[in-house]
DNA sequence: CGTGGTTTTGAGCCCCTTCAACCACCGTGG
DNA sequence: CCACGGTGGTTGAAGGGGCTCAAAACCACG
């Protein structure tokens, strides 16, 4: 019946942060976090009523299906912002891959009745980019091969890591598969084949050099 | 090397609305527009400019990657909206499925400088929900079977055309599988081992009882 | 009753998964 | 200094779920 194992064990969590820092007295206020490697944020079904800024790490967003299988919808990087929600209930687990820091603001302070018409236009404006993001990897996952969704995936890090040639990857296999609908092993192997057609090298499994870029955004498709 | 047919020929689209009606000169201004089966609403690329709301009818919003894949991100129903953009440009295209009647509102209206906090407010609404289902459509591309797909697509539609157990798919199997990430044929398959099991009766092909909504909803993961 | 579009069904194959080792790296402690 | 455990990554072999190709059936409509 399952297409995908449902037995893959996730690290464990550990809940809450390391410690929380009062923010300067601006408007809207902020409250900052610190959070350790694999330290959930926040977790599928939990009462929501914040929004998050990414100030250093790497955040991933994920859903779960009962037996286990995981879906990504998006890693945040610093600047990033996350966690909203329609209701105040949250529909997907927000999780540090590495040591992570945020900020954390009311959502009332930036969306509520009360809120500048600045703030929910850009607000509005980040929902709307993070729609068009999704909305590209649905075209990824409903519609790309495998090899096609790492090059799209090294070309997305890349751009959003500052366009240099070589990219520090913040997340293991594991996490790049579940973003891209994959296995681990099928990651692996395609980044042995990019590697062999001499698309990319590893400098180390998480440090790749980008060596024909331009090879690698025709294979994405 | 591509996994999915590259060959798919598309309906040849009609461009331009049948006729259109200035509206009630109530805020915002909105122009009604009517569209026959399988005519272009806006296509991939263009200038944008207009938010829609369906009326009557089903609208389909696609991406083509440039081999001719197709995912289908939304079904639009009478009462949704769609087509806002970021920048001005369209990033994706829309068609009438099969008669459709919408009405389109000018962007500046409804989201620009003047436009009243509740109307922006209404449209960031709007967004997250899309940005919702768009993630749970993630989700189900990335890591649910064929039949488990088929299944959560019966369950929406239900919900969505107002919860009877007997429903009227407006749109053609061929829909459906880009909608899916599947083929048409692997959708075929589905809905007769649905059919197999119980779970549904087709009175005719787009013509779906659903017998056991709960063992739907068990296989749904 | 043809005709074109849609849907179903069948047979074979292939990409990716599954299962299973093995390896590389690294901080810890004997 | 090296054994060690634990995490993360690679590689191999085999199997399967969905795709491809093909043809027939169905259906609305002239």
């Amino acid at each position: 019946m399952l297409t995908q194992s449902a037995v893959t064990e996730y690290p464990r969590l550990h809940r809450h942060a390391l410690h929380w820092t009062a923010a300067a007295p601006e408007a809207p206020a902020g409250v900052s976090m610190s959070f350790a490697r694999n330290a959930e944020i926040f977790a599928e079904g939990e009462t929501s009523g914040y929004v998050y800024k990414v100030v250093s790490g790497v955040v991933r967003v994920s859903q779960l299906l009962p037996d286990g299988r995981r879906q990504i919808s998006a890693f945040h990087l610093p600047g990033d912002m996350f966690g909203f929600e329609i209701d105040d209930l949250h529909h997907a687990s927000a999780e540090a891959i590495g040591p992570t820091k945020i900020i954390a603001f009311k959502w009332q302070s930036v969306a509520g009745a009360g809120a500048s018409t600045s703030l929910v236009r850009e607000l509005l404006n980040r929902t709307m980019m993070d729609l068009r993001h999704t909305q590209d990897h649905l075209l990824l996952l409903g519609r790309k091969n495998a090899l096609e969704r790492l090059a799209a995936f090294l070309l997305e890090m890349a751009g959003r890591l500052g366009g240099k040639n070589v990219l520090e990857l913040a997340m293991p296999r594991h996490d790049i598969a579940d973003y891209l609908g994959l296995t681990l092993e099928t990651v692996s192997r395609m980044f042995a084949e990019l590697k062999e057609m001499g698309t990319i090298r590893l400098e180390s499994s998480r440090r790749v050099h980008l060596i024909d870029a331009g090879k690698l955004k025709a294979m994405a498709a």
